[in-house]
Parts: structure tokens; sequence; C-alpha cells
RNA sequence: GGCGUGGUAGCUCAGCUGGUUAGAGCGCACGACUCAUAAUCGUGAGGUCGAGAGUUCAAGUCUCUCCCACGCCA
């Protein structure tokens, strides 16, 4: 054994809204990233608590839940079910997968108002809002249309004017009536709302982002921006007039004028990354202590890691707001130390489109091919430094190409050539020499630069530096030749097979964070007995010797073709069937 | 309109604090090999680094202006 530090890392996925199923485009930006790392550092054998959750409160859900038919509790655990589900399938490797309407989770979003009130960080603020008694309810600016009082155009919303542009108050519509019902049955109605005194934290949010040197600049920037742009960081409303919530409470409190309504999502949803692990260890029969190890400071959090991953329009929440309440709760609770954002991957020259159900869903993806093609593709094309395309020709060739031809056949091609000439077992006789060597040593130091791309979050480099440790065993065999030898010294061939047979395993505990299903399958065939991660190319590469029996495997990647990807081009094009 | 991020070979992308003939993969051409999923390996042809100006002994890499794409905000 090498080094033994074993790091305790924290990682959370930004959590998916619970209306439907998401794209390719929602998965590559946070959870598939976060599970690639996840996996990867459990490999190394560091301790890892990987947490995710649906984010289900808000006025989405209740329209989705009605449109359903569905009473909104009933609908949000029917569909936490299927996205559960539909992640299990593609492989992400959660700790657990909470929900944001969990008991854990309105009681420390209750907890935490509490706490950011007696300090200070909440305002009481009065605001006069549009209220609809057909409706039952509050409308919000976007929920009521009139006649716009500038230009005339009747379908003006409370906020704006799409015709002129011009920023409306929703009391100065002509005419309103709620978006909802098209009830025109409106009265002003005096309301109070709480808000996050973002701006008093302003300065110590300010110098928290500066000392975080390391982040990628998409993270900073928008922080930034945010933090300085015109009058700088506004303070945010987090409640709402609505049924479905964390009703608003102050710690366990009742909160005089605020019956009735709930905490605004963004102010809960972050909030369940700690509600998220709370719910594993109930889930898991752990204690208190067992999931406050990850998150207080004051109870053995200092030593982890927490990491975040999103897509670029969550960063505003996870560097400022939710650092906020942090920060205001005057509790040692743990701040992220590292945000990693992703950009948006595009379809086909276009957006994907939940609405439009344009691009390829994840239940698609999985109707069409195995997890693994859709991870690697995804993962090896990360939207890193800017917005990234798929288009079915590069996904095709992509996966067809590294995959199926220098993955997929390198282990056909070694396997089946051992099986004809020495059997299904590890051939003995001959030794390594300079070829080897020369193999091993190239390997050791792709390995560490592999290891070292996983370590920075590199996402893409991981890949293409995986990739080519997969070329090398291609580029040895070629010129090994063992089938060339086997004519004249069949001890060098063996010698030759041998390697090539330990490289299997070795690619397959490599490769795992990104295709985990395929190197089950070659750890399953080569029958090893070990899955750890080699730290030194020199062992690890011989730990199957000589008379070790193994499996010719299936192929384990099918090709891609032409046909099939442009049936699939035409069904994905348009609307969700 | 303001702000942000990008604009590098046909395609997808690397290029840190400026420094020899600008890189990778795919695709393409040619060659080698024949164990393998018509797979693999090698060689090569492709770029005035969005445009213009400036700073410098030296700029893809810094400054300014402009153009284009995408996004956010208003």
């Amino acid at each position: 054994m090498a080094e033994t530090f074993m790091a305790r890392i924290l990682i959370t996925s930004a959590i998916p809204y619970i209306n439907g199923i998401k794209h390719l485009g929602n998965l590559v930006g946070s959870q598939l990233p976060a599970d690639l790392f996840a996996r990867y550092n459990r490999a190394r054998g560091h301790e890892v608590m990987f947490i995710c959750a649906t984010d289900e409160h808000g006025t989405p859900a209740e329209l989705a839940a009605a449109k359903a038919g569905k009473p909104v509790a009933e609908y949000c655990a029917e569909m936490h079910a299927i996205q559960s589900d539909i992640a299990d399938r593609f492989g992400l490797s959660f700790d657990h997968f909470g929900r944001s309407s969990s008991d854990r989770n309105k009681a420390l979003t209750q907890h935490f108002a509490g706490q950011l009130a007696d300090n200070g960080y909440i305002a009481e603020v009065a605001e006069k809002q549009v209220y609809s008694n057909a409706d039952g309810r509050f409308l919000p600016d976007r929920y009521i249309e009139g006649t716009c009082p500038n230009c005339g155009y009747d379908k003006a919303r409370g906020d704006q004017c799409e015709n002129c542009t011009k920023q409306l108050d929703p009391t100065d519509l002509i005419n309103p009536r709620s978006a909802i019902s098209g009830s025109t049955d409106l009265e002003v109605r005096e309301t109070k709302h709480l808000f996050l005194r973002q701006s008093a934290l302003k300065d110590q949010l300010d110098a928290w982002i500066d000392s975080k040197t390391d982040w990628p600049v998409l993270t900073t920037s928008i922080a930034k921006k945010w933090l300085h742009d015109g009058d700088g960081l506004q303070d945010r409303g987090i409640t709402r007039d609505l049924d479905w919530g964390v009703p608003v409470k102050r710690g366990s409190e009742d909160w005089p004028g605020m019956e009735g309504k709930v905490f605004y999502v963004w102010f809960d949803a972050p909030i369940e990354y700690i509600a998220g692990t709370a719910e594993w260890a109930d889930a898991n029969g752990k204690s208190d202590a067992d999931w406050e190890r990850w998150w207080r400071t004051d109870k053995g959090a200092d030593d982890v890691r927490y990491v975040q991953f999103m897509g670029k329009d969550n960063v505003p929440f996870h560097t400022l707001s939710f650092p906020a309440t942090i920060m205001g709760s005057g509790e040692p609770w743990k701040l992220v130390d590292y945000i990693k954002s992703f950009n948006y991957l595009n379809y086909d020259g276009g957006q994907f489109s939940t609405s439009q159900g344009r691009g390829v869903f994840m239940d698609q993806a999985l109707e069409i091919l195995p997890a693994d093609y859709w991870r690697w593709w995804l993962l090896s094309h990360a939207p890193e430094t800017s917005d990234a395309e798929f288009t079915w020709e590069n996904f095709q060739a992509g996966v067809n190409k590294d995959l199926a031809d220098v993955l997929g056949n390198f282990v056909s091609r070694v396997t089946k050539f051992c099986r004809s000439k020495f059997g299904e077992e590890v051939p003995d006789g001959g030794s390594y020499g300079p070829e080897e060597q020369a193999l091993i040593s190239d390997l050791q130091s792709r390995l560490e630069a592999y290891q070292a791309h996983l370590d920075a979050i590199e996402v893409r480099k991981a890949a293409a530096e995986l990739r080519a440790i997969w070329v090398a065993g291609n580029e040895y065999l070629q010129a090994a030749a063992p089938w060339a030898a086997f004519k004249t010294d069949p001890d060098r061939a063996a010698a030759i097979i041998r390697l090539s047979l330990n490289l299997i395993p070795v690619y397959a505990v490599l490769s795992a964070p990104f295709i985990p299903d395929a190197s089950e399958k070659m750890l399953r065939a080569m029958k090893a007995e070990t899955t750890a991660w080699p730290e030194q190319m020199h062992s690890a590469l011989s730990m199957l010797s000589a008379g070790h029996a193994f499996e010719v495997p299936d192929n384990l990647f099918t090709k891609i073709e032409d046909a099939s990807r442009m049936e699939w081009q035409e069904r994905f094009a348009g609307t969700r069937a």
C-alpha cells in the first residue's frame, strides 16, 4: 500500500425539480459529474457522502399536480419514485435521494429562519398584492394579465408588457384578470412577507468569494456580478402566499402575521442538502451524530471537503443565498469548499427544451441504449468551459470509436486470442521485458495524470486521459504482436498476453467512475478477486498470475448503426410523445 | 441597452503567470498488421488562433475598438 490518507468528501448535486423527467442537458450539468466524482473518490478509499433530492415545493408543482388531477402531495410522491428509479438506472450512486418536502427539511428550514430572525437578518416587509377571490389565492406578477396602460396590448403581464417592454406594477393594468382562471374578481390586499437581508451580509460574502481563488471563473464571475451589479446584492423575499411548501415558522414557534404562508422554494431547496443527509441517517438507522459529522464543524465536519455540482443557472443561489443562510444563522454549519458549475448542453443546433419536448430525456435515453453509452459521451463532452453541443453524429462516432473500437475491442481481441492459443486461463511462460516495462511506466504516468484531472474535477480532461490509457493497450499489443511471436516463441506470446489480460481488470477499475456497468462485466469475466484502485501499475498489472481462469465476455459495447442514428434523430427532433 | 461567457484545423475541443516550426481526438488520405466488434497501429495533408489597431525584443496568450454566438439581467 502506498499512501493511506483518507479524506471525507461531501458531495451534493443541484436538486432537480419534481415536475417531470429531466433531459440529458440537466443530467450532465450536475448529477452525472457529481456521480463521477463520488465514484472516483470512493474508489480511492475516501469516505464519501453523496446527496441529491427532488425539489418539490412551489407553484409549478401545484400546477402540474392539478393538471394530472392529483393532490400535490400524492403527485410529488409519485414523481419522486419515478425520478429515483431513473437515477438508479443511470447508475447515479447517491447515498441518499431525498425530498425537500420531508419533515427533516421542514424542521431545518424553520430552524434556519428562526436563527436568521434572531440574528437580525430577516426583515418583515408589507406589500400590496393582488388577491383573486375566485382562485382563493394571491397572484404573483406573472399570474395576472391585463391591458397595458402604455401601448394597449391586451396580454400584458403583471410585471412587464411583452409588447412594449415597459415595466409594470400589477395595479397599473387595465382590466386585470387572473392568468390561472381568467377571473376578474380581483382585489388588492396588503400582505406581509419575510426578506432575507442578503445586503447586510454582502461584505462577508464578498470576502468569502474572494478567498476562493481556485473556483472556476464561471462560478466566481456570476457571484461577483450579483454582488456588485447596480445597487449590489439585493434582499430577497423568502415567503409566498401558497399552500404547498414549508409553513412559515420561527424555529418551532408560530410567526405572528405569517399564518398561512410558506417559505419560498429557493430558501428551502438548498437546505435540503443538509436535511437529505439527515434523511439518510433516518433511513439507515443512524443517529443524528452520524449526519451531523458531515455538516457541523463543531461535531466533526471541520475536516470535510464539501463540493457542490450545478448548472450555471443555479450559481447565484449557491454562491450567495445559501451561504447567506448559513452565515446568518450564526451556527457552525459547513460552508461549501468548491463549486463546480457547468454551462449548457445544446441539442442539435438548438436548446434542449422541457416544455417543447425537444431533445432526449433520461427515460427515453435508457430505452434506446444502456446508461454507460450516455455516461461516457456526456461526461467526455461535459460543458465545462462553454456551452457544448449534442449531435447524433458526434454521439455515434464517440460511442463507436471510444467504447466499441478502442476499449471493447481491446478486451475482445485479448481474451479471444488467449482462448484460441492458450485456453481460458492466464498463460504461463516468458517474462516481462523492455517493452513491458515501457508500457508499465507509460501507464503509471498516465494514471497519475488521470488522478490529477479527477481530483481537480476536470471532467473532459479525465475522460481524454482515460481514453489514452485504453489506447496504450492497443499500441502495446500492436507493437508486441503476440500473434506473430506465437509462431516462433510461444513463451514470448504468453508473456505478452499475460500482461494484456492483466490490463483488463485495471481498465475496469479505472473506468468504473465513467462506465460502471461495463466495468462490472470486465471484472466478472476476468474473475478478478480485488477491485482495489491501482495505485502502482507495476503491482496492479501482476494481479492475475499464470493459471488464473477467466471467461471471454460478450462484446462490451454494440456499435450504433447509421439507421438507428437517423431513426432517433427523427424521433427526438420534435415533440415528446 | 447593461453584464457575463465564448469565437483556435471540416467536426468536438486543449493551449497556466506572453517566448523555439500552434496541439489532441474524430473525420479524411496513404501505409502496416491480421489476434479482434471491417476492429487496431503508424504516417500525412489541413489553421494568417473572429476583424482591426496598440504595448513589447517577442502575443492565440496583455490593452483598446468593432463583429458574431450563447446566456443572464433590466
